[in-house]
DNA sequence: AATAATTATCGTATCTTTACGATCAAATAA
DNA sequence: TTATTTGATCGTAAAGATACGATAATTATT
């Protein structure tokens, strides 16, 4: 991110950007997406349905539960990972206020 | 980004990617709040408020336009920013459901 | 016309992200 | 035990993001 200066914006305004963060990339988008669509949260089946290498797919999970969104669960030899609906539901009221707050602007400017 | 791989997804996932990624910094949510919040969307009164360099905010102001979350006018010497309405909308709906089909993956798994 | 104000763009340094192959550690199977 | 599967981590290359100062272009002021 080049040079940080995340000390200088509200706590809000850092959490936000963070969960953002995590979803701006359309490969943690689709593994999001099979993590609610299907139960089967193996990591190795995100693998086999994203046409990603498995050390970048590895990272992406990494990431994703990095931002808090999702965690995961040893079995055997093999990782259960789904969303963490915790964190899910903050990360969706956090957008979702901001969303809805940010309209109005009105005709009167611009 | 890295090499690029974004042909290999949805396109709504690559919107959705978009437009979080648009979200994803502290800057730019700290410009998108105050254009919400005052009518004054004048590109100097951001400089002010924001402690950042002027062409650090017009690099972040030119990504939110690139991404068609706002739109500038010019104004003399000024110009004015405000957020795009109609692409805010489609944000909004993108995000929103997005965020709230991915909930229910219940205690089955994990 | 000359100066000042306003904003975009350029150039640059540094850090981050993305992606891959290779390798390691742990669990399972042969 | 040895081999295989599974997933994380390391190392690395290429590209992108972030921030700044300097400069350019446009408009407003003197």
């Amino acid at each position: 991110m080049g040079i940080s200066k995340a000390d200088i914006f509200s706590r809000e305004d850092n959490l936000l950007a963070r969960f953002a963060k995590a979803l701006g990339h359309p490969a943690r988008i689709a593994i999001l997406r099979l993590l609610a669509q299907r139960q089967a949260c193996i990591c190795g089946d995100i693998v086999e349905e994203i046409p990603l290498a498995q050390s970048t797919i590895s990272q992406h999970l990494k990431e994703l539960k990095t931002a808090g969104l999702i965690k995961g669960e040893i079995e055997g030899a093999k990782v259960c990972y789904c969303i963490d609906e915790e964190a899910w539901e903050v990360a969706k009221a956090a957008l979702g206020t901001f969303l809805d707050s940010n309209t109005g602007c009105g005709a009167n400017c611009c």
